[in-house]
RNA sequence: GGGCCUGUAGCUCAGUUGGUUAGAGCAGAGCGCUCAUAACGCUUUGGUCGUAGGUUCGAGUCCUACCGGGCCUACCA
């Protein structure tokens, strides 16, 4: 039995993520997570919320909470959520927990014992109004260049020019608006990663089989002008972990914090303390997924993020964890995606623009966005999300191939037979064909699956229903039943057997159905079909079974012009 | 400006190291079936593979230029 480990990158605190997010990391980690269990796999699948950083003190200040007390409300309403979308977290952690707090700090102190951290003198502008300082793009004045009046501390996006804060005319802060802003010196705390910028790019190249899109990210920072740059870890923020050097004070670093990239990350591991601790587990039950010195050595360790992710882990995490020198599970697969766009234009959490997951849910469940989303993830490039689209393709796929499938064997099977398996017939030929048919189709699924090919998976799991509709409509048991009662039974219980099969193959893309599936089947045996002839026989003769609800109602016009006006401004 | 990704049938996408008549699903057309969520099955109409050159016995696949879409560019996360 395998060991895999599977983070999906940790979506941040501030508000509800739109389906672009979900799709991009959370999604299919999940699906690999689910796939990974169903053949028997020991799995550990961590999530958790990145709660540091400007944006969540911002947002706190704007709703009048204190920013732990939002983030907490924050993290329940995330966690809640997932749980609807049916996202199998073995835990939900937080970066603020006191875990990632000790192992951050811990991190910090051997890197600067390592001779990795350098402090250095710098000026920052610093806003007197908000009493903070500000990030360049929470600076905003004139472009200089184009004279567009909202350019932004870092670049103009009128002119795509990059700017310095200080190149601004009439500069003021984006956060009130004030112009008492002034440039103050401060001091930071670097990681050293151009000291490391030959054994990452040697550990990169080892990676023969990452996404194109995740190399040449990594290739582009690790060799562009001078090549991988020293990147400050720490903040002159309020909310954050504070700078420690392990555990001893950071003599000349007081009142500031780790940089939220810094940490997230390393939460990533922090997370498994969590899921030992809320499980009452020893420290070496979580220690064995993640030190190879305490049995990690065999753990596959697979990381899932959208591609604005990608340097952070292919560079500045494996830099921690490198120049820790300390034996710490690094990624042995990182799986990137690109961006979902909705009708014609992007998703945006800051503009409230598309779909976001609670709604998503108040209008369908789980399962209907969960296989769009998956049969369409923007693996080669963007994907676009169009009412229209999802509409066709939903009804398609899910009522009639899937769930009309279940609907005509059940319902035959009860006016014929009754509501148990029909026992009598034997399987003949055309069975035989079947499962040669089937059993190539699964082995197919299982490598794409394996490989992490999301809208691959998605096609051949769609050419295995498909395969139930093509067997009976050629073996037409209202047919044989005429002339044959017998051979006609063999069909069915055939047709039955393959719903449990279906359930077992779709429970990673649409778990809530197969749930359903296999509850209608009357039976708990979810045994991954390594032998397809063995699986399609589980049911036996006389096996009670009962007729399901319609599985996956469509999608109609009215329902989706409706949204399509509901969901065509922004958000609140 | 630089780097990378991308442009294949009406739509969404496959096309492995260049190799005979470019594939799938949906939509469209025809036929069949009637167990079923008017569902299913079979057959079938659509493409000179963004444009222009080049390399090659042979290019959707490699090279160059150009046009279009996208992402990143290190202090948002």
């Amino acid at each position: 039995m395998a060991r895999i480990l599977i983070t999906s990158a940790i979506p941040y605190i501030n508000g509800i993520k739109h389906l672009g997010n979900l799709v991009g990391s959370q999604l299919p980690a999940d699906l690999y997570a689910r796939f990974q269990r169903g053949r028997g796999n020991e799995v550990l699948f961590l999530c958790a919320t990145d709660e540091h950083g400007t944006p969540a003190e911002l947002a706190a200040a704007k709703t009048g909470e204190p920013v732990d007390e939002f983030c907490t409300r924050m993290h329940e309403v995330q966690a809640d959520i997932a749980r609807r979308f049916g996202l199998s977290f073995d835990h939900f952690g937080r970066s603020s927990s006191p875990q990632n707090h000790k192992l951050t700090q811990h991190f910090a102190g051997v890197l600067a014992d390592n001779g990795l951290i350098r402090e250095v003198d710098e000026k920052q502008v610093y806003s007197n109004a908000d009493k903070r300082f500000l990030p360049d793009r929470y600076i905003e004045g004139t472009c200089p260049n184009c004279g567009y009046d909202k350019a932004r501390g870092d670049q103009c996006e009128n002119c795509t020019k990059q700017l310095d804060p200080t190149d601004l005319i009439d500069a003021r802060s984006a956060i009130s608006g004030s112009t008492d802003l002034e440039v103050r010196a401060t001091k930071h705390l670097y990681l050293r990663q151009s000291a490391l910028k030959d054994d990452l790019d040697a550990w990169i190249d080892s990676k023969k089989d990452w996404p194109i899109l995740t190399t040449s990210i990594a290739k582009k920072w690790l060799h562009d002008g001078d090549g991988l740059r020293d990147r400050g870890i720490t903040r002159d923020l309020d909310w954050g972990i504070p700078v420690r050097r392990g555990d001893d004070d950071w003599p000349g670093m007081e009142g500031k914090v780790f940089y939220v990239w810094f940490d997230a990350p390393i939460e990533y591991i922090a997370c498994a303390g969590e899921w030992a601790e809320a499980n009452g587990r020893p420290d070496a039950d979580w220690e064995r997924w993640w030190r190879t010195d305490k049995g990690a050595d065999d753990v596959r360790y697979v990381q899932f993020m959208g591609k604005d992710n990608v340097p952070f882990h292919t560079l500045s995490f494996p830099a921690t964890i490198l120049g820790s020198g300390e034996p710490w599970k690094m990624v042995d697969h990182l799986k990137s995606f690109n961006f979902l766009n909705y009708d014609g234009g992007q998703f945006s959490t800051s503009q409230g623009r598309g779909v976001f997951m609670d709604q998503a849910l108040e209008i369908l469940s789980a399962d209907y966005w969960r296989w769009w989303l998956l049969s369409h993830a923007p693996e080669s490039s963007d994907a676009e999300f169009t009412w229209e689209g999802f509409q066709a393709d939903t009804n398609k796929d899910l009522a009639d191939v899937l769930g009309n499938f279940i609907s005509r064997i059940t319902k035959f099977c009860r006016s014929k037979f009754g509501e148990a398996v029909p026992g009598d017939g034997a399987y003949g030929p055309d069975e035989a064909a079947l499962i040669a048919d089937l059993t190539t189709k699964i082995r197919n699924y299982e490598t794409h699956m394996e490989a992490m090919e999301v809208r691959k998976s998605a096609q051949d799991l769609r050419a295995i229903w498909v395969v139930g509709n093509e067997y009976l409509q050629s073996t037409a048991p209202w047919v044989t039943f005429k002339s044959d009662p017998d051979r006609a039974a063999a069909q069915v219980r055939m047709g039955l057997n393959l719903i449990r099969l279906y359930a077992v193959l779709s429970a990673p893309f649409i778990p809530d159905a197969a749930a359903r599936m296999l509850s209608a089947m009357n039976t708990l045996d979810t045994t991954w079909p390594d032998d397809v002839n063995a699986a399609l026989t589980a049911l036996p003769g006389g096996h009670e079974f009962s007729v399901p609800d319609v599985l996956f109602a469509k999608i109609t016009d009215d329902q989706r012009e409706d949204w399509q006006t509901r969901f065509s401004g922004v958000r609140d």
